[in-house]
DNA sequence: CGATTCCCTTAATATTTGCTTAATTTAGGA
DNA sequence: TCCTAAATTAAGCAAATATTAAGGGAATCG
């Protein structure tokens, strides 16, 4: 779910995007409007976090010019006591809601949850016949449930976000156990032994290949 | 949302009546109380939005008459500049909000959706055989009450609200301690030893479950 | 205003889980 | 065939969680 802040005071952005980052969102932060504009021709957005007072194109006219591309996508507004009646405005030029400064951190999150409830947020990656939904950590063969343990559900989730891409013991190292310096001991063949058990892999039903030499791959048969 | 309008000024009402419809309300328009009292035995409505001074029954015996049966839904008050001080009366008798006139429609809405906002708060939850009802901050196992405290509730009621999702550590210390840096005590161990307890939860019976390395996750069984 | 109760928190201990290592067997490639 | 990489298995160990008890502080009641 990647979301844009437009907002002019640093102190501000970086807690709220500090914030939305821990709850897994991804956040993309503009300081004005105009970079704002721009990170909007870069990639689409799921929802609009825009300040209401901003320096050079202020959010009332952003949220006007979002508008004209993209009528679906939530936009709130964030803003002082001072200018609330003026934010009407804002409604009626196609925002959802607006939030008032100051806000405590958990009533942003509310909002934008709410907004989000209709979206669905919950991605979910596949491998043949299994399903992988990362905000329960669990598995799916079909409609029954494999339980893996954290890590091990990590390793197959990097492997099957890389599906069909060899994935090299050093990437699995760093990527999935966090370790930033030479090492190898088997830990890596011992999960990889573990996963296939419990997905029940055999020679013929065969999504996570060993690359000898270099890694292993997940990938549709 | 369904919102009862009773208002003897044709020339008011038809303006707040259009107003909300564009705004995507459904407006039931009443001229006095005792058509009023009729609506309402006709649906139930989401909000009450009376005209203090109305003929044959003004708004406050109907006010009354309406939380004789219904304490939850918000009753908001039109009010005359000059009748500011009687409206008192009307908030004492279970009415939850009120507008002095003249008023911008801005403003109006304004009021109305901060009362959709705490209505939500009624809202009642479920995980399996148990229901939260956080606005009374009690829980109920099938019709038996459960007695929590206060913080044993607000965390039930913050993995409840996530039901299927993983809660991390971190999120619950953040959304129910409200405690914004690194932090670790046994707390939330401590915490859901004594829910678990309470709600005499077991294996079979195991709606809250811990996910080692992340945190917990309430789920229907 | 003191006593009591009720929670929240900390701390200490017990228990479980799963990560890692190491040793052994199997398979692949030159 | 020989050497090396990977698979497999079992066991020790460390870390996460469960459980219990006790201290402290705020609200409540007499």
């Amino acid at each position: 779910m990647k979301i844009l802040l437009v907002e002019d005071e640093k102190g501000i952005a970086d807690f709220i995007q500090q914030g939305l980052e821990e709850e897994g969102f991804q956040v993309t932060h503009a300081l004005d409007g105009v970079q704002g504009l721009k990170r909007l021709h870069e990639t689409t957005f799921d929802l609009y976090l825009l300040d209401w007072m901003l320096p050079k194109m202020n959010g009332l006219e952003l949220c006007k010019t979002i508008r004209t591309k993209d009528v679906e996508t939530p936009i709130l507004f964030l803003t002082a006591k001072d200018t609330v009646q003026e934010t009407i405005e804002g409604l009626q030029a196609g925002a959802n809601d607006y939030i008032k400064k100051p806000f405590s951190f958990e009533e942003l999150l509310e909002r934008i949850k709410v907004h989000f409830r209709n979206a669905q947020a919950t991605e979910i990656f596949t491998l043949g016949p299994f399903q992988l939904e990362p905000h329960r950590y669990k598995v799916f063969h079909l409609e029954e449930e494999i339980v893996l343990t954290q890590r091990e559900f990590e390793l197959l989730l990097f492997l099957v976000k890389n599906k069909g891409k060899v994935c090299t013991r050093n990437q699995i190292i760093e990527q999935v156990w966090h370790i930033h310096f030479e090492y190898d001991s088997g830990v890596i063949d011992v999960f990889m032994n573990a996963i296939r058990k419990k997905l029940q892999l055999t020679k013929d039903n065969d999504y996570l290949k060993t690359v000898r030499g270099v890694g292993y791959m997940a990938e549709e048969v």
